[in-house]
DNA sequence: AACGAGGTCATTTTT
DNA sequence: TGACCTCGTT
């Protein structure tokens, strides 16, 4: 084939090139992108620079000639990370390339796939890709068909359990006997059926677009051969983060030449539990053999202290591959440790310090609140933040909450285009059946089903012939007449007359698709036919009807989607599109400071980063203790090892001596990470007092203790807001007191002064009897709200209530 | 179909 | 505590 010529060409012509792109590296990165052939792992440690060497390698593999853009295979986890890498990539080359169709999530790249391979796993190369939410629903179906007790057997269970056994390549067939017994006996009977009911819907989850591709390499081997040649080279981002069945994906693909260059760091793999296999990473050697290892260490974004800190913790962690950041930084403030008392008060105090930071006070330049970032263990830590933002009127923005894509309002309009742009999806027909309510209920929609099911056709289909024959009378039924007549114009007006087209020649693999027959030009835009849809549908009326507070938004929203299609040719493709790229983080540009998720900041950096509740059960979260023991509490302290490594000057670490979790409150210690902190990184601002006193005396940890006290003794006078109220409460005698409003003065050395049997009062139970002294805890026998187990220091002997 | 009472269950999340 | 779900009533 010519192809060859012309890659030999290009290779000598383009060899003559400059190779700029190799300038601005340090040996390890240079190491990482000139060692092209066979296994290559390169070990990026946070800040190192991982993202310019790997996209320096591409650059370099296509400068030298090694692979054209379109034979480079370029693996991300997320869709941010793709589209970094394809700017970064161009942006080396000095221009927008044409190519690189094979740079992309797992994802997307197996959807690309499977298109083209879909009949040989029983789909249709149009098969739609069901998210989470539609997931749940034909869950709920088959288990409810299975008569099984929803209540004690979740679906959202089965969902879990399949989605694990996806993540591991686990089709039906191959569940071992030992995970026989999952979901009440039946979970592996109802994968199948699952399984089944997709195929019968010509539809994939999430999880089969790589299941199906890795079945599809292990059962047809002139199809992975076929790709093994054209691969010539592959690069995958976040090894660490692989799940078996991409690992498998990966191996399949690479085990021909072997060119495989995997990034990544076992210091920064927090996705075990959902089903990333750090082991992935820890075996490259044994898997590749003759694989060359970089490893980056060169941090270019935090201070020394930080990255100490940071040091420090990880090496708590047994099994690593080893790394030591370092950089040639000198100067940089110590990591902050603050203790508070309770959730409320960290959040006055963080607050208190952004504004601070963002005036420029302590000597420092002013900044902006873009560079200031709280990352919080669990979400619903954000509150306490958002609570106290809204009152001061600090301005911040959360990230990771619910995608724009993932509203109600969005599926809904979404589901109404599936219908039109594939009517026998029945999935979508029966999400806008009744949205707007058209007066179907139960009943009626049961009606569309038997007639659907009894015809062997479609729900849209199943709802025509029961109109048409009269069996859903009424308003119900005339509205529904009114739906499919107007799905069949809306149809209708989406394509225009049908022209022959030839289908694309096969010998190039990055070719899209194409299907035999195809309709000429439409009468209106797809725009305009989704705005048609929405109007004539009654779905923008009902929005416009609703009253609650959230419907100008969702009419807003619904506003964007519209003006979001413009981007695409058509409806399917946006559609298409839609299915795998779930993420729109608009703004409106005023600067914030963020709240996220440890799990969601992996990947950015601040140059001021606030890392609040660091509490033992907190974080480390006692849940994936318990669930996963010693391998669970290393999750943890990686995670707490990417907080820290993401800030850049000033990394603030605190923690609280009471929260409210559950509207309980709760007294903790400060997490163990806490005490792998070398002193020698962090400064302590937790003023004397606050675990001094009666209740120091009774704290198990010592170290904790020593690193409070040698905070004291470092005599950094701190300003913060509760400081001088801590100070005078450790000077207050014991004195107990309903807690009822924050200035309530409490006293840990109220513990002590309870006895069995002793009438106690209770802001909130009321009166009761002390059955049982457990620690802090007290199980009272309450006289109207039964017995509880409750904080001693909310608790006050009946002598000392003040009426 | 719409509303309210009562019961339950509370990580991390991408595609 | 509070978000979400189910169930019963209107």
């Amino acid at each position: 084939m010519d192809a060859f010529d012309g890659a030999s060409l290009s290779a000598r012509a383009m060899a003559a090139r400059p190779q700029p792109y190799l300038d601005g590296l340090n040996p390890a990165q240079r190491a990482a992108v000139e060692q092209m052939d066979g296994p290559v792992l390169m070990l990026a440690g946070a800040g190192t620079g991982k993202t310019k060497a790997l996209t320096a390698r591409i650059v370099h593999l296509m400068n030298t000639g090694r692979a054209r853009p379109n034979e480079i295979l370029a693996v991300t986890f997320t869709n941010k990370a793709a589209r970094e890498m394809k700017n970064r990539v161009g942006g080396m080359l000095g221009q927008q390339i044409e190519g690189m169709p094979w740079l992309g999530t797992f994802h997307a790249i197996c959807v690309k796939l499977l298109r083209r391979h879909a009949e040989l796993v029983g789909l249709k190369s149009n098969f739609t890709i069901l998210d989470t939410d539609d997931q749940l629903r034909l869950l709920k179906q088959l288990v409810s068909a299975a008569g099984i007790d929803d209540k004690r057997w979740p679906a959202r269970m089965l969902a879990g359990i399949i989605d694990d056994w996806k993540n591991r390549a686990l089709t039906p067939d191959k569940i071992p006997a030992a995970d026989g017994g999952a979901y009440n006996h039946k979970g592996p009977e109802l994968y199948a059926q699952y399984q089944a009911r997709l195929l019968e819907l010509n539809a994939t989850d999430f999880g089969d677009l790589l299941l199906h591709m890795v079945t599809i390499f292990q059962t047809h081997g002139d199809v992975l051969s076929q790709y093994q040649r054209w691969f010539k080279y592959i690069l995958v981002d976040e090894y660490q983060d692989t799940n078996v069945a991409q690992y498998l994906w990966l191996r399949l693909l690479a085990s021909g030449h072997k060119n495989i260059c995997c990034v990544g760091d076992d210091d920064q793999s927090i996705y075990g539990w959902r089903g990333a296999e750090v082991g992935n990473i820890l075996r490259f050697e044994t898997d590749f053999p003759g694989s060359h290892v970089v490893r980056l260490e060169q941090n270019y974004r935090s201070t020394p202290h930080i990255l100490g800190a940071a040091s420090g913790v990880i090496e708590g962690n047994a099994g690593r591959l080893g790394k030591t950041l370092w950089t040639e930084e000198t100067d940089g403030e110590k990591v902050r440790l603050i203790g508070h008392w309770d959730g409320e008060e960290e959040a006055r105090w963080i607050g208190d310090e952004i504004e601070a930071s963002q005036r420029g006070t302590r000597g420092m330049a002013p900044m902006s609140l873009d560079h200031m970032a709280i990352l919080v263990r669990a979400s619903h830590q954000m509150r306490a933040f958002e609570d106290r933002f809204l009152t001061i009127g600090l301005p911040y923005r959360v990230i990771g909450g619910p995608r724009f894509y993932e509203r109600m309002e969005i599926r809904d309009a979404m589901a109404y285009f599936r219908v039109v742009t594939s009517p026998d999806n029945d999935l979508a027909f029966e999400r806008i059946v009744n949205t707007p309510k058209r007066g179907l209920g139960d009943k009626a929609q049961q009606t569309i089903q038997i007639a659907a099911r009894s015809n062997g056709v479609s729900l849209v289909e199943g709802a025509r012939i029961a109109v048409d024959s009269g069996l859903i009378k009424g308003k119900g039924g005339s509205e529904l007449r009114k739906l499919v007549e107007g799905i069949d114009r809306w149809i209708g007006m989406s394509r225009g007359p049908v022209v022959a087209r030839d289908i694309g020649d096969d010998d190039v693999i990055d070719e899209g698709v194409t299907t035999g027959v195809e309709y000429g030009a439409p009468q209106m835009t797809h725009v305009e036919l989704a705005q048609v849809i929405l109007d004539e549908s009654g779905y923008t009326t009902h929005w416009q009807n609703d009253k609650t507070p959230e419907a100008p938004g969702r009419l807003e929203n619904l506003k964007e989607l519209v003006k979001a299609l413009e981007q695409f040719e058509n409806l399917q493709g946006f559609l298409e599109h839609v299915s795998l790229i779930m993420d729109n983080e608009s703004d409106d540009g005023g600067a914030k400071v963020s709240i996220m998720t440890l799990h969601a900041a992996k990947g950015l950096e601040f140059p001021c980063v606030f890392l609040p509740g660091w509490e033992d059960g907190l974080f480390p979260s006692q849940r994936s203790m318990d669930e996963s023991g010693q391998k669970g509490l290393e999750e943890e302290r990686r995670l707490a090892y990417v907080g820290i490594t993401r800030a850049e000057e000033l990394c603030t670490i605190s923690f609280a001596a009471n929260r409210r979790v559950f509207g309980q409150w709760q007294s903790s210690l400060p997490s163990r990470f806490i005490d792998e902190l070398p002193q020698e990184h962090v400064d302590v601002l937790t003023p004397p007092g606050l675990y001094g006193g009666g209740f120091g005396a009774a704290a198990p940890q010592a170290e904790v203790q020593s690193n409070l006290h040698q905070a004291a003794s470092e005599a950094n006078v701190y300003n913060s807001p509760g400081w001088r109220r801590l100070q005078a409460r450790s000077q207050q005698r014991p004195v107990s007191q309903p807690a009822e409003s924050k200035n309530t003065i409490i006293d840990m050395t109220a513990v002590s002064s309870f006895t069995v049997g002793e009438r106690v009062f209770h802001q909130k139970f009321g009166y009761g009897a002390v059955l049982e002294i457990e620690g802090d805890k007290l199980e009272i026998a309450f006289e109207k709200a039964g017995t509880k187990k409750v904080v001693a220091k909310f608790i006050s002997g009946v002598d000392d209530i003040p009426f």
